[in-house]
DNA sequence: CTATAAGTTCAAGTAAGCTTCAATTCAACC
DNA sequence: GGTTGAATTGAAGCTTACTTGAACTTATAG
């Protein structure tokens, strides 16, 4: 457990199971060099990039989205702070709507279902361009999506 | 449609399509009676019951939730706007919940990756308490469920 | 009347993000 | 050097929330 872990490692000190991480890797998110019988032995370095994924996670980027997100980081050399910084930046925005249509939810119990007006074309949530961000599944016309026709 | 509504039109009104009625209806989450050659019609009521159901998966309930809500509306006469604003006010916890973790995250932007100290034992994110929460799917462990063993 | 749009059911498919299983190999400890 | 414990792979399975397709039946406009 010095230079390089083995996937139980990683897990244990990540707390992402195991078959997790063969998924991520599987999906290009981090990457390993083989020892022994073809075992993994990842970097102390994959513990940042987990870290990342799953903060990333937390903020609604799916899998996909982080994976473009790593892709921006320089290959030729070891990321720097600066370099996991920039790739962040983008989030705020994201957090910001989605911290804001929480609160219009959240005023909406006392406001719209409080005050029984809770109807289709009424309440504030009807309004697409207030329901642009998509976290989650659930029906799409009404969480910003054009309708299908 | 002027009493009740034919799929369709309910469809239109909340922007939920069709399948997804259906789907709910078989769900138990909203009833309808038949008419012609068993066509669905549905009570106009019905639309603010899907509001409802919008409503809270907004929230990040599941439909198996929404559907124990619903349970607890009154079944022996057209619930009030009491009865619907008694529902919601279990959320406010849990809507209270979710900003602050956003919150936490976009202070992390800056914070954690921001200094570069977005390691697994000091990240913020890394406290199991603070991860209680659970929207959407992702490794569970760091996000709030004890490990498999 | 006759297109065409809209409705029905049931089963199967989709997408994301993993987990579980089976069969097998390897490493570590006493 | 034998017995556990940990790894490997590939394929299949799971959960949520729906959508799509097939095969029909009904309503509605002209």
């Amino acid at each position: 457990m010095g230079e390089s872990m083995t996937i139980g490692e990683v897990s244990r000190r990540s707390g992402v199971a195991s078959s997790a991480l063969r998924f991520y890797e599987q999906r290009g998110l981090i990457s390993s060099e083989r020892a022994g019988a073809g075992h993994r032995r990842f970097p102390r370095s994959v513990l940042r990039r987990i870290a990342f994924i799953v903060f990333a996670q937390r903020v609604g980027l799916t899998l996909d989205e982080i994976g473009l997100e790593l892709g921006r980081l320089p290959s030729d050399r070891a990321p720097t702070r600066r370099d996991w910084a920039r790739l962040s930046r983008g989030w705020t925005n994201r957090i910001d709507a989605r911290i804001s249509e929480l609160q219009r939810l959240r005023a909406g119990l006392d406001v719209c279902i409080g005050c029984g007006c809770l109807s289709l074309d009424r309440c504030a949530l009807s309004n697409p361009s207030d329901r642009a961000a998509r976290f989650g599944t659930g029906p799409r016309y009404w969480l910003g999506d054009a309708p299908a026709r």
